[in-house]
DNA sequence: AAACCCCACAACCGCGAGTAT
DNA sequence: CATACTCGCGGTTGTGGGGTT
C-alpha cells in the first residue's frame, strides 16, 4: 500500500497560518460542517492540504478549546493519566475537556516531564530513577575514603559527610521505592545487599559496580504478612490512604481505561490491590536517625492525607533535601565519631 | 545594544489503522 | 482480497519571544 499522496503537492503552503487563513477556515467549517478534509482546502479557497486545515482547526481555532495555562489540577491528571495510559495523548485529551492532545504533549514535554525528572522520577515509568546521578558522583567520595587516600583531615570530614548523607538519602529513597512499588519495607540497610552477597554491605557499591538496584524485587505482602513482618499497623493504614486516593482517580476513568490501568497497575506500575506501605523505617540501625520524627512527619503526613500521592511525597522529600534542614539533623548525628553508621 | 541561549508552542512529518472501491 | 485513500496519532522540528550575558 502506497502512501498518501494528501500532502505531496509542493505549492502548498506551509508554516504558519495567517489571520486571513483562519477566517477563511472558521468561515466554512461554520458554513459547511466538518466534511473531508481532503477537499476542504479546495472548497474554503485554501492554499493548504487537509492534514494542515485539520491540524489547524483542532489544535487552535476549534471553538471549544480551552486556552492558558494549566491548572493545577490539570497538571496533576495529567500525570496520573499518563501513568496509566502512557503517552497516549488523545486518550489523555478525553479526560481534559477543551484542552488538546497536541496541547497537553507540549505541556507534558516542556513541563511535567522536567518536573519529574527533577524530582527523581522517570517521566516514562513513572517510579524513581535508577540512574541517580547525584549520588554516584556523590560516591566518588566515599570510594576516595574507603581507599584511605585522604589528603587532609577537612577532605576526610567532608567525605564523611557526603558519606552520612548518602546513606540517609538512600534509607530515605529506599523505603520511597518501597512504597512507589508496593513492597514490603525493608527491616534493616543490610537487607538490601542480601541479592548481591553478604561482601557487598555498602548499598551504594552495588549500585556502582552494577551488582545492585534501588530497586530490589521482591515479593508483595498482603496487609496480614505485612503486620507478621513487624511492619506498623499504621504503616498499613498509610497505604490504604494511598490506596483510596488512587481509587478516587480511578473512579473518573472510563471503562476502558479502566481496564488499561488496572493492567498496568497489576504489572509494573502502582499497586493498588497490595496495600502499600507508609513512610516509616522500621530499621534497628536507621531507628536512631529517625529520632528526630519530627523532621519526617512532613514527608509521612504527606502520604497520611488521603488527597496526598505518592508525587507529593516525593516533591517534600526533595523540598526538605533542598532546603538542607532534614539532612542537617541526620548528619550531626552520623558524622560524630559515635556513629551507628558502618559498613 | 547586540549576540546568544533557552523555552514554549505551533506546525509538520511519517506511520498505522480504518474505510471505500 | 487487493489497492487506494483518508484520518488520526505520536514524535519531531522550526520559530518567535523572552531572558541572560
Amino acid at each position: 500500500m502506497g502512501r498518501s499522496p494528501c500532502c505531496d503537492d509542493n505549492n502548498l503552503k506551509k508554516g504558519p497560518w495567517l489571520p486571513e487563513e483562519d477566517q477563511k477556515l472558521i468561515d466554512h467549517i461554520n458554513t459547511h460542517g466538518l466534511g473531508s478534509w481532503k477537499a476542504l482546502p479546495k472548497l474554503a479557497g485554501l492554499n493548504r492540504c487537509g492534514k494542515s486545515c485539520r491540524l489547524r482547526w483542532t489544535n487552535y481555532l476549534r471553538p471549544d478549546i480551552k486556552r492558558g495555562r494549566f491548572s493545577e489540577e490539570e497538571e496533576r491528571l495529567i500525570i496520573k493519566l499518563h501513568s496509566v495510559l502512557g503517552n497516549k495523548w488523545s486518550r489523555i485529551a478525553t479526560h481534559l475537556p477543551g484542552r488538546t492532545d497536541n496541547e497537553i504533549k507540549n505541556f507534558w514535554n516542556t513541563h511535567i516531564r522536567k518536573k519529574l525528572l527533577h524530582m527523581g522520577i522517570d517521566p516514562n515509568t513513572h517510579k524513581p530513577r535508577t540512574d541517580f546521578n547525584h549520588l554516584l558522583n556523590l560516591s566518588h567520595l566515599l570510594n576516595g575514603a574507603q581507599f584511605g587516600n585522604l589528603v587532609t583531615p577537612w577532605d576526610n570530614a567532608l567525605r564523611l559527610q557526603a558519606g552520612a548523607t548518602q546513606l540517609a538519602q538512600f534509607q530515605l529513597l529506599q523505603n520511597l521505592l518501597q512504597v512507589l512499588n508496593g513492597n514490603a519495607l525493608v527491616p534493616n540497610i543490610e537487607r538490601t545487599s542480601v541479592d548481591v552477597g553478604p561482601q557487598n554491605l555498602n548499598p551504594l557499591q552495588g549500585l556502582l559496580n552494577g551488582t545492585n538496584t534501588l530497586f530490589t524485587k521482591e515479593p508483595n505482602l498482603t496487609p496480614q504478612e505485612f503486620l507478621n513482618q513487624g511492619v506498623a499497623p499504621q504503616a498499613v493504614n498509610d497505604s490504604h490512604a494511598i490506596s483510596n486516593s488512587w481509587s478516587c482517580f480511578e473512579d473518573g476513568l472510563e471503562l476502558e481505561d479502566h481496564a488499561i490501568y488496572n493492567n498496568i497497575s497489576s504489572s509494573n506500575c502502582f499497586q493498588t490491590e497490595i496495600p502499600l506501605p507508609g513512610l516509616v523505617s522500621v530499621s534497628p540501625e536507621t531507628s536512631s536517625l529517625n529520632q528526630k520524627e519530627s523532621n519526617t512527619n512532613a514527608t509521612n503526613s504527606a502520604i497520611n492525607s488521603p488527597t496526598s500521592t505518592v508525587f507529593d511525597a516525593w516533591e517534600k522529600l526533595m523540598d526538605e533535601e533542598a532546603s538542607g534542614s532534614y539532612w542537617k539533623d541526620i548528619l550531626d548525628l552520623t558524622s560524630s565519631p559515635s556513629s551507628p553508621i558502618s559498613w
